[in-house]
DNA sequence: CCTTGACGTTCCAGCCACTGGAAGCCTTAT
DNA sequence: ATAAGGCTTCCAGTGGCTGGAACGTCAAGG
């Protein structure tokens, strides 16, 4: 098949499938006039990349996983400590992200938002003192 | 001050601080042999942008929130609002990032990780059915 | 047989917010 | 005089695509 209903199969748009046969993840055969040609068995990994993709993978991430995929006599340990360690890394982000949230919510919070120019947000941007947010300062 | 002292005051590297001049963000004067001379007000500027940025803040609503900053006649609604937008894009984000964290966290637990190819990670993401994660599917 | 239009191809540029490195100028110390 | 170090500019790369231009291919209709 060509590249428009690959790509209708998999979910992923014409370009993605295109970008991901220049990095080498998938490369599907070619008809005499140039055109792309893909299997069942491209859409399948197709498939599979765009959900890891989803999963918040990284492309060399994703490369590796595929290969596993693609490998018979793999051993699912070797696909455990991949997604453990992206596991560690999403809770590393969400770790950040909460404490982020709960500076920036108690800054609103904190501001009354109206016609004045006083603002608590502001304050605490430029370095004023008092609200313990900042890790090291020299 | 020349560029290095700049930085090191406000705790960016020199690189960002000719970027940040580049983009139109925070331009110092020039010495007459071309060197960038910071002033304290550019300092107080660039600490500003580095814990704009540090709470996740855009470029472009660094730029808003720094004319703010500048400007005494600021509101402080309009502080506000773009921080309330930004909150509520991070709570967004927050929310993802916990789902992809739950549906790979039961994955994980799900693959025994030892020398077997047999791997509940790798059928989910070639597309088995039974763990409910496809938003949607054709 | 020719045209039209929908596909396909390649290549280049841009996104975000920097970061690294090269080549060359300026200043200071020896 | 020279060496070291900091300053300048400009170009390229990061990740993972995405948009667009310019051109090739193919099936259908007149």
């Amino acid at each position: 098949m060509k590249v428009a209903e690959a790509a209708a199969r998999s979910g992923l748009p014409a370009k993605t499938l295109r970008y991901y046969e220049e990095i080498g993840l998938i490369t599907p055969r070619r008809r005499d006039n140039g055109y792309r040609d893909y299997e069942d068995g491209d859409v399948n990994r197709l498939r599979f990349l765009r959900r890891a993709r989803q999963m918040g993978f990284s492309i060399a991430d994703c490369r590796q996983l595929l290969s596993l995929f693609d490998d018979q006599d793999r051993e699912s340990a070797d696909v455990k400590s991949i997604a453990v360690r992206h596991l560690a890394h999403i809770d590393a982000r969400i770790e950040e992200m909460n404490l982020l949230r709960r500076n920036l919510a108690r800054l609103v919070e904190a501001c009354h938002g109206d016609g004045r120019a006083d603002c608590p947000i502001l304050d605490d941007l430029s370095g004023r003192p008092g609200c313990g947010c900042e890790p090291e300062e020299t």
